[in-house]
DNA sequence: TCGTGGAATGTTACCGGTAACATCACTCAC
DNA sequence: GTGAGTGATGTTACCGGTAACATTCCACGA
């Protein structure tokens, strides 16, 4: 069951076996359909590991991933997976503490050995990012929203803190992720750009670790702002888990989202629209990201078209009272 | 950068260098660190394409999943590549809507194509199961949650009961996930079973697709139920996410969590606890159960302990008004 | 002293594709 | 008619490990 049974079968060579599985011009095609129906009939499966082994290259991308019970990074690996599928690749995936540069050194060491073509990092810290590139690991090593698609992060958070603005809020608090994440890098820069285009300045802000609980965490310290006279009137989060942590507590210390504080999140979960309040989010083209990814770490420069962030406008949001 | 290398440097041979890469017995210690420094200084890292190809082996599980925003399927994933890894051994994960069949039985072929030694299934139908299992992959196929695992399910399913039961309910309701669900079976037959013991008849019962989405699309019908006199006390569901959705649509319906119905998960999502109002539901040992995944389908027998699922209470069950 | 057996290590071929180069048949221009 | 050019296909060696078998060396008992 290998392309010498195969070449055997259809009275080829195996190197005419070899061009019709990838399909090379230049062969006849009363040639190709005697191979085709061939392999068919035999079964025929190509062996990764012998092609991996003859070409140095396995089709393979390899992924580091972090904490998966976060929305984005479990999602940013699926749409990753088919990206690289619908580009004819393989992907193996390594799971790493993205805190821990030992364990993400240790995740890329094995990808590395698995002999991928390439790696992108899910949920990654910029200096990971730079630290993995030094090593010069061989392969183009890159992250899922960085680069452009950082830009267009920026672009959503922007949108989300016009929707604000737009509402009359003039002091608006800000909840982020921890300030080495490309992500959050991203996000603030959207939200401090938004604020300055229309001179407000960036009322205080918070940094959690994405999780719910870090959201809930903050709620007192952004409850005890919201109470002072000039307290900010609306908080924008950096992620809607965060966000939803951040309802709870400050329906816990008594205050009513939005009547007393507006609420915008990031990424739109599917749970968002359940949460209570509904949560006014910002959706990104994470598929589009991820295609656009791909394509970079393989090295192509055909344009990938970009969807742009979108504001989904829910319960969470109303002008303010004050 | 081969064993050749190695071996030239160490001045042994290449069989020597590949004992002591997978720490065959019989190698005189001294011999060993000479190759390991060799390896060292030389930066060695093994090939796993040859490695596989030569051994037609590739120490690569395949992991087949679907719907990457449920946080079942994506902490699954997680959990079976940690496992996994413990092991020695790679992931290659491919993603497939788990309704269709022929989108499964690409993804095997997919995986096949690559030579892994197994494959795991997760949120999986029993029929792919069984089709995928009668194709004859020529490796083991499993699914995360079948077999002993699916036990452990019901008997969380079992606490949940157990707890509404105490608290004095008696007519209780359920919503489950589509029925041709492995996850599905298990978490019915402890719901029946647990009803049983009591000698309770089952409430009226719902099927969702473990979506938010879902339970709120369904909360009507509930929320009709319990405003019936003998209506529904309580409300088992078979997620935490379609708990969210159905609280979030009783909420919308004028019906009061936990005054009206009791309502109780399964997961303990991390988002769970922050839930409005906190949702109590039942933790199952994700980690466990992929361990015990991945050593049945890489054919060990040495048990893996089993920690038994527990019941987190929290805000959203109460004793019935009545 | 020699044979025996086991421990440590070496030799060789092979896994299954593919790159690089070789070959062959045929067309076409001069 | 002949050589150049081109398209279709074949030949061969090689990728980098490892299995299977061969060999060497030494201790030890008869």
């Amino acid at each position: 069951m290998g392309v010498r049974e195969v070449a055997a079968a259809a009275g080829v060579s195996t190197q005419t076996v070899s061009r019709v599985i990838n399909e090379h011009p230049g062969i006849r095609d009363e040639t190709r359909l005697r191979v085709q129906a061939a392999m068919e009939s035999l079964g025929y499966r190509v062996n990764n590991a012998a092609r991996a082994l003859g070409t140095s290259r396995s089709r393979t991308l390899g992924v580091i991933a972090s904490d998966a019970t976060l929305y984005g990074p479990s999602v940013g690996i699926a749409a990753l997976e088919s990206a690289a599928r619908a580009e004819g690749r393989w992907m193996a995936t390594a799971y790493a503490d993205a805190s821990d540069e030992a364990s993400v050194d240790a995740a890329l060491e094995h990808l590395l050995a698995q002999g991928v073509d390439g790696v992108i990092l899910i949920a990654a810290h910029e200096r990971t990012l730079e630290a993995l590139a030094e090593r010069r690991p061989g392969v183009p090593v890159t992250a899922l929203h960085s680069g452009v698609g950082a830009e267009r992060q920026a672009a959503g958070v922007v949108l989300a803190v016009e929707h604000l603005v737009a509402l009359g809020h003039r002091r608006i608090a800000r909840i982020g992720g921890p300030a080495d994440w490309l992500e959050e890098g991203a996000r603030a820069a959207g939200f401090d750009r938004a604020l300055a285009v229309h001179a407000i300045a960036p009322g205080p802000q918070w940094v959690g670790d994405w999780s719910a609980a870090s959201g809930w965490a903050l709620a007192p310290a952004l409850a005890a702002a919201v109470r002072r006279p000039d307290g900010p009137t609306a908080v924008a989060v950096a992620n809607d888990q965060m966000a939803l942590g951040v309802m709870a507590g400050l329906a816990a210390d008594g205050l009513d989202v939005p009547a007393d504080v507006s609420v915008v999140g990031f990424d739109d979960t599917p749970d968002a629209a359940f949460y209570r309040p509904a949560l006014t989010t910002v959706r990104i083209d994470l598929a589009g990201e991820a295609r656009r990814c791909v394509a970079q770490v393989l090295g192509q420069d055909a344009p990938v078209p970009a969807r742009m962030p979108e504001l989904i406008v829910r319960a969470s949001t109303a002008p303010p009272a004050r």
